[in-house]
DNA sequence: ATGGAAATGAAAATCATTTTCATTTGTGCT
DNA sequence: AGCACAAATGAAAATGATTTTCATTTCCAT
């Protein structure tokens, strides 16, 4: 079932953070890679399906991708440099879950990130 | 400084819940009003930055917009039919404060949302 | 080698959103 | 009323990421 170009996902490693399908596929090609675009959305999007990568959104809407740990996680994003950092959750997890149940939620995930400017920025 | 136009405001109160520029739109047009879609995204543009509006973007990418108290919440939205539940942030705020300061992050905001499938659906 | 399935990618299509720009509307002044 | 000037409007074109189409190439089992 694997429709994912290993290529593309050697790429995204190398890429060391977030990157776009854009992003990913000028880097294939500044490296001399010879890949269409259509099979590099093609694999991220499996690979998302997978839940090898993490997807995220940014604000232009153009979605990033990231090698991600199995680890459940959250992410510190600057908002000037795009830097994302691995944080836990800590008591958002619980409360998710209290607010879910609260409201008879079953099936329930959650999304939760912190924007805001670096050090560096 | 008002550039919205009290008709898109107006609809969006009859929508009742979360709407998109196009949807909006499409609900004017059938009302029978007479309105340019340019000025239905100048509208719910202007309305966001003004905070009368809550903001939230769908997983296909199109952005919802949505008429919100003056308090700052999160979301417990239903995977199947769409409803929002405004809930309080609880613990994220703190959490999302401890965070930011450990990495040196400043000027920050977050954001949070609950996902899953409520009793109905 | 042969046939069919899967993968590929160039080009066209989609679709929300933004930009342009000419026209209309509103407002104050004479 | 007549005029000037700013703000609002909207049709049409541009943008830009993503998706779809479809013809071609690559794989693989027989
Ligand atoms: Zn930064
Ligand atoms: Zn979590
Ligand atoms: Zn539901
Ligand atoms: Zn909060």
């Amino acid at each position: 079932m694997s429709r994912s170009n290993p290529r593309v996902l050697n790429t995204l490693e190398r890429a060391g953070g977030f990157a776009s399908a854009q992003e990913v596929y000028h880097l294939m090609q500044r490296a001399g890679e010879s890949i269409g675009l259509t099979t590099v959305y093609r694999s991220l999007q499996s690979l998302a399906d997978d839940k090898i990568v993490d997807v995220l959104r940014r604000d232009d809407g153009e979605s990033i991708y990231r090698l991600c740990g199995d680890a459940h996680h959250h992410h510190l994003v600057c908002k000037g440099c795009g830097d994302a950092i691995e944080i836990p959750g800590g008591a958002i997890e619980k409360w998710a879950k209290t607010m879910a149940e609260e409201h008879g939620f079953r099936d329930v995930g959650h999304s939760a990130e912190i924007y805001g400017l670096c050090r560096k920025c």
